[in-house]
DNA sequence: GTAAATATACCTGTTTACAGGTATAAAGCA
DNA sequence: TGCTTTATACCTGTAAACAGGTATATTTAC
C-alpha cells in the first residue's frame, strides 16, 4: 500500500480548487483530503486532522493569508504551507516568511513547477517560484521608492527609541542633551516621512533597520 | 578559456577566510576576487570591481552584516549575497532575507553543502543550510514564548496605531468613543509587554501583526 | 580645500500618550 | 445555562512627544 501525503486546499475561487484538483489527482503520492474556500473552514478542519500540506491562498474572505499561516504553523507546527497568490509585493511574501511558510508561489506557476515545488517542500525545502526568487533577491527593484539613508548617530537612536527608550533616557544613555536627541528624532521623522513614532518604527522595521 | 564567478568572502576570522580560500581554490569555476576583514574594506573595493557572489559573515568589526548586505544590494544588486554565519536567531535570518541576501548558510556547512549552495545560488535559488530550513518554516519552536492574542479590534486598532493615527482619529474612523480606543490602546502595551508606542510598533512588526 | 552633511545644543508652546483606576453590555464558549 | 472574554465608555493627572523654529562645531566627501 502506497503512503500518501496528506493534502489541503485553501482558497476562495473554486476555480482555482477545480483546477488544483485535477492537476493533482493524477499524482499518486498525493491525498487530497480537502478543499476550503475560507480560513475558518479549515482552522476547523485542522483541530481534528492532521495535514501535511496546505496549499494556501492569501487573499481570502474572512481572514488574509499571513495571518492564517501563522495560526495553522501554531495549531500544526508541522503542516508545511505553501502560499499560493497573485501578489507580487516583497512585504507579502516576506511576512508569509515571517509566519512560517515554507515557499511562495504565484498563481502563473506551470503544472511542472507546482508538483515540483510540492514534493520539494515536503523533503524540508524551502521554495519559490521563479519570479518570486527575483523578488527576494532584489529589494531595490520594488521599492525603491525611498529608502532614507541614516546616518550612525540616527540608526542608534532609532534603535533605542523602538526599544521603547523616552528621549531624556537615551541622551543620558548616549551622554547627549534631551534636546539634542529630540532633533535627531525629528530628523528621523522627517526622513521616514512619518507622522510620529509609530509610524517611524513600522517603516523602519519594514525596511529592515530594525 | 573557462568563464570563472568572481567571489569575495567578509569574515572578521582570518581563520575562517583561509578555511573557506583552501576549499574554493580548488574550484576551477571560481576566482576568489578577495578577502576582506571589515565592512568598509570592502564596501570600497565592490565601488571599483563587480563581484558575483560575495560570502558574508555577520559579525563584522565595523557594520554589522544586515546593514551591510542591504549597502551591497543597492551598490550592485546583481551581487549575490550569502550569509554566513553562527547566529541561529530566526530574527537574523529574516533580517538577511529582508534585506537581500540569496541565502543563509551556519558556519557548520559541510564543504559539499556549500559548494552546492553557492553553485545554486549563482542560478538564481535561494538556499538555506539544513538547520536553518528547520529554523524558518518552524517559528514556533524558537519564540514559543508569548505571541500575544489579540482581538479582531484590537488588531485593526493596532494597525491603524502603525500607519501613525492618532487616538482621536482612529476613534473617528471606527465611530468609538476616544476613551474606548485609549482602553484598547492600552490593553496592547500590555498584552506585548511594550512601554510605549514605539516598542508596541516594533515588537508587533516582528511578530508578523503588520 | 572647500562645501555639504552630521552631530551637537537650545527655546516655546500645544498636542498626545500613558498610568491608574471603574464599569457594563454583548458576544462567545462550556 | 452560566461563565469568560471582548468591546465598549468614562475620569484625572502627569509625562512625553511633536511642531516650529535657530545656531554652531566637527566630520565627511568631492
Amino acid at each position: 500500500m502506497l503512503y500518501k501525503t496528506r493534502l489541503a486546499i485553501v482558497d476562495d475561487h473554486p476555480v482555482v480548487i477545480e483546477g488544483l484538483q485535477k492537476l493533482l489527482l493524477n499524482v499518486d503520492e498525493i491525498d487530497l483530503a480537502g478543499t476550503f474556500t475560507s480560513g475558518s473552514d479549515f482552522i476547523q478542519f485542522l483541530k481534528n486532522s492532521s495535514i501535511e500540506l496546505v496549499i494556501l491562498d492569501i487573499s481570502l474572505p474572512d481572514i488574509n493569508g499571513t495571518d492564517l499561516c501563522k495560526q495553522i504553523k501554531t495549531i500544526a507546527p508541522e503542516t508545511i504551507v505553501l502560499a499560493f497568490s497573485n501578489h507580487t509585493e516583497r512585504s507579502v511574501v516576506m511576512k508569509m516568511l515571517q509566519n512560517g511558510a515554507s515557499g511562495y508561489l504565484l498563481k502563473n506557476v506551470s503544472a511542472v513547477e507546482l508538483l515540483n515545488c510540492i514534493n520539494e517542500s515536503l523533503k524540508g525545502q524551502i521554495v519559490f517560484s521563479e519570479a518570486v526568487k527575483e523578488i527576494i533577491t532584489k529589494p531595490g527593484l520594488q521599492n525603491f521608492s525611498e529608502i532614507p539613508k541614516l546616518t550612525k548617530r540616527e540608526k542608534e537612536i532609532l534603535c533605542l527609541i523602538s526599544e521603547g527608550r523616552i528621549t531624556i533616557d537615551i541622551a543620558k544613555m548616549l551622554f547627549l542633551s534631551k534636546l539634542t536627541v529630540e532633533t535627531h528624532r525629528k530628523n528621523l521623522l522627517q526622513k521616514f516621512k512619518a507622522k510620529n513614532v509609530a509610524e517611524l518604527i513600522k517603516i523602519a522595521s519594514k525596511e529592515g533597520f530594525l
